[in-house]
DNA sequence: TTTATCACCGCAACCGTTTGCGCTTTCATC
DNA sequence: GATGAAAGCGCAAACGGTTGCGGTGATAAA
């Protein structure tokens, strides 16, 4: 059945025409008679001819192939952005190439090299939350494989990206909190070096200033999001002399994690511990102990929005040496979901 | 930056060597001398040389890339199931292309239709439930590019696949339900051309049979798994002159929709009516209202076992002629999980 | 009839790498 | 010092397609 692949050069043959002329003709380029080209795309037709892309990968320099990096793909946030950018690349007659780097920096560098290597026209990535060092990415600009970070962004200065400001959701999380009457809010935020990180940070902050309260930063706990760290954190904000009577996670993981050990200190959730969180689970509005509410990050939006930005990135390199040094920087506002409980 | 992409010609010629000698001593070939060798591989490495996968793709016929074809990603059963195939992937030096096809049978075959031209080593599919024709799957042997069909197989028999025998599980979950008194246990199935939807009307039938129970053929419904179809099947069932009071539901999904218009017809969940499903969501038995127990399809071993086929497949193919009309059909078992309620 | 024009097609180089085969050189052996 | 083998390297074709340029024949204009 394998009965030898065909291509344009038997074509020829067949036909007693020049391989140009084929590959013209296929084309439908004016320059070839209307009489040749209907023989030639009829028997090509009837031959099942399919063009072998990796020949024309090769030739033009271009794979028409973006590579897609995320640390696991089998959390709902990552699928669902991943959903977002497959959908917009087919769209636009790209294929993806999938790695996840189950956040591990050397996984991570070994990607990028697998990457380079296919020579995919450039590249999306979340990064590992245990990555340090950024060769690798700097890597790519001598391949000119331009590079989107989405969601899990490097503190670095000279990338593009697209977040979701989660500042503003974190401070009407915040308010949300305050507003029903909350005084010590703790927070279990992930890593320093996440912008996330940051940025809830701030988020926190701003929502205190503004209603003219000042914060304790002891009820702010960074944490390396292993669930140890975030069980001493959990404990320290309920032994702290503040009474925490609600807490803000960094996702709906952590959430998980805090009420399980919440349930182990024989704390009732959103009773004696208020929880909110941010939306990773599409089903957590259906637990029984869910969070009160959550921070919605829009992720099919964030992988459609990096897909957009990288194409154009891909377009304009094509212009070559336009020095154009802008950096994208895309920022989707987060909001407050509260939960309806049925 | 961009700075001209080094090859082995631009090695050759800073080295006043051959190209093939070039490439022989960074394949550590035997025939060249150490001291060439050694003065290649420096300055390949100081040159950052990197090799043109693509041309290599080109000339060897091999591109090291598999497709993987999903109906949609974000559905927590195929995110799994890819985490596992990207895992052995990428175990094996393999690359992974993904696209979903969103259960529109076109935009399968135009998926098909690219990954035959990417020249994927081989391909992995779940197929759309609306897929009705195999021909885009039967072209893909003229280009001897194995297929490997995984959780949504078609009703074809010259094919390899990997699937969970859902009979075993659905048997076992019926079974469950007669020991808890159940008589009357009606089955919300999938589309008839579904493999998964025969093995379940194969379980239900075969645990009534084992207890010696005749079954009424009614309480089995077949439908198209939209909203629309599920809801028939539920007033069906539910206005049956037999009390029903159990329902065995597709999946996960399905069984959302289900306990949603229970709830609108004012019968309790797992009171009136007891529901058993399939683990689709890693969450649902966090859920407020969940099934009473769900059968487990382990998503990610069936993921890595149809790559471990692929491969093997891929291997096979090699050794040319083989004839060997063997078609793998790998069946896992399913398992009943049932859930503590906590 | 000659010439300019244009439609139509072929030649050949090129993309980067691998690899079968053949050509030198070296060196131990008789 | 001739001989043969083995070690070390280069030539060139091949993978399949694209594309600039040049060539040929036909047709129209002079």
């Amino acid at each position: 059945m394998s009965g030898k692949i065909i291509t344009i050069k038997e074509i020829a043959k067949k036909l007693n025409i020049s391989i140009s002329t084929v590959s013209r003709a296929l084309h439908d380029h004016s320059s070839i008679g209307l009489r040749t080209k209907k023989r030639v795309q009829q028997l090509a037709k009837e031959l099942n001819y399919e063009p072998n892309q990796t020949a024309i990968f090769f030739q033009q320099r271009k794979t028409f192939t973006i590579g897609v990096i995320v640390p696991q793909l089998s959390e709902a946030f990552f699928s669902e952005a991943i959903s977002g950018i497959e959908d917009f690349a087919s769209m636009n007659n790209y294929t993806v190439l999938l790695a996840q780097s189950h956040d591990d920096e050397e996984k991570e560098k070994q990607i990028i090299e697998t990457m380079k290597h296919h020579r995919v026209d450039g590249i999306l990535v979340s990064i590992s939350k245990n990555t340090r060092t950024y060769d690798h990415f700097e890597s790519l600009k001598k391949f000119n494989i331009p590079v989107v970070f989405f969601d899990r962004i490097p503190k670095m200065s000279n990338i593009h990206y697209v977040a979701c400001n989660m500042q503003t959701g974190t401070s009407e999380a915040v308010d949300f909190l305050l507003k029903k009457g909350h005084r010590a809010i703790g927070m279990i935020n992930g890593p320093d070096f996440l912008l996330a990180s940051q940025d809830r940070e701030e988020g926190y902050i701003h929502a205190m200033r503004k209603n003219r309260l000042k914060y304790d930063p002891s009820l702010i706990i960074s944490t390396d999001l292993t669930s140890k760290s975030i069980m001493d954190a959990v404990n320290q904000l309920v032994s702290s002399k503040r009474k925490t009577t609600a807490i803000v996670t960094f996702n709906d993981y952590v959430a998980l994690d805090v009420m399980q050990f919440l349930k182990k200190l024989k704390l009732r959730i959103n009773k004696d511990i208020h929880i909110v969180s941010y939306a990773n689970f599409p089903l957590i509005n259906y637990m029984e102990t869910s969070p009160l509410a959550s921070v919605e990050q829009f992720p099919y939006l964030q992988g459609q929005k990096a897909m957009e930005t990288l194409l154009e990135l891909i377009a304009k390199s094509k212009d070559e040496e336009a020095g154009n040094i802008a950096y994208y920087k895309i920022i989707l506002e987060s909001k407050l979901v509260i939960h309806k409980r049925n």
